[in-house]
DNA sequence: GTCTATATTGCGATAGAC
DNA sequence: GTCTATCGCAATATAGAC
């Protein structure tokens, strides 16, 4: 290989590069979260990923720098499906598949995983947890709020702070569920995330839906 | 017998060990809770309380045994608030102050400490973790489900199972204000909290009481 | 590989309580 | 003076960031 400019690699090259990128971020992905910050050293990520020292901190600078690689990582992938998606159908039927994914996708072990390290480490990354805020719960509240607007400029539901609203409706889904979840390591059963969408609809519902019914 | 058992040191030896183990423990639980477990070292320990090292491995035997005794303490302390106060007055009244101390305590500095240390270290003290949850939230809430239940049977609700129920407000009650703080590391306001409260209350009672009013 | 940090222990001296 | 808790300092061994 004689010719390649030197400060211009080819598409090889990088190709390489990305992915011993992702393989280490996918290596040292499941020890952070398993054994949390402090725990985890890079020595053991080297282990797990196998090669050298060097191309490690070729990759990722210091231990802080590649775990903001991996929360960034995982936080897109978790914090999308976080994102309420509503379905067509009843008003009902509509909120209780919505807090059915979202109490689904809030109890992978990614999430909880990128939860307990987003509490743990807030003091230390304010700005992750800040953006993991902002794009995880922060967003979904939001997002939530906005339907539960539409639906009440319909006449269809009685909410005035929809906001306020949808923060509600999103901690009664939670329950306990989540707490246990994140204490416990081990995701809720998919009839447990049922039942909890399901009871949360209804007893939102009946405090919001205009109950004229003698 | 005209004095102690010679195995049992006089009380003046006790007052003093167990000042010491108080100081030791009220720096500890600051470093702790500030740095985390991992970042924590018996060093700095020993820096802000002073003395000897040996002393301090003569109260706690290792970094572990230190650790729990503070989350014992502090959940002692902090635990016993969380626990759902009843005053005296309507059932909306009496459910509006239930919130607004639940959500005071669940916010103090101390008890957003412990709960981020209990979900930073589950996956390590998994016992910590399932008594944090029983004496906490979990008791919080079969605590506040009594008291759903005599009203309920009372007629004065419709709470066909007073646990979900109760799980359900206090959710409710949380909202994103916990999180918030957790992740800010500073506590809502009164305001917040009170607002929180009533509207968390308010909907709560709608979607309970037995509403035939046309 | 290097250099620092860290958990834990040993031991003799000291000081406070009886 | 006799306990007993504490102190100060050194040492060991291991791990960790870079």
């Amino acid at each position: 290989m004689q010719d390649q400019h030197d400060n211009e690699p080819a598409d090889g090259h990088k190709k390489r590069q990305a992915k011993k990128r992702a393989e280490i971020i996918a290596a040292a992905t499941e020890i952070f979260f398993r054994e949390g910050y402090g725990r985890t050293s890079m020595d053991r990520v080297l282990a797990a990923v196998g090669g050298s020292k060097r191309t490690l901190y070729n990759h990722f600078g210091s231990k802080e720098i590649l775990f903001k690689a991996i929360v960034e990582q995982v936080s897109n992938r978790v914090l999308a499906a976080l994102t309420p998606q509503f379905e067509a159908g009843s008003l009902r039927e509509t909120l209780i598949g919505m807090a059915t994914s979202y109490l689904k996708a809030l109890t992978t072990d990614e999430s909880l995983s990128l939860y307990r390290a987003m509490v743990s480490e807030a003091e230390h990354f304010p700005d992750l947890a800040h953006n993991f805020f902002q794009n995880g719960p922060g967003y979904a509240t939001s997002h939530l709020a906005d339907y539960l607007r539409t639906q009440a400029d319909r006449g269809l539901l009685k909410v005035p702070d929809p906001d306020l609203a949808s923060a509600q409706f999103l901690g009664m889904i939670r329950g306990n569920i989540h707490l246990l979840a994140v204490l416990n390591g081990k995701s809720p059963s998919e009839k447990d995330i049922l039942d909890s969408a399901t009871a949360a609809t209804n007893r939102f519902l009946h405090g919001c839906v205009d109950d004229k019914a003698h």
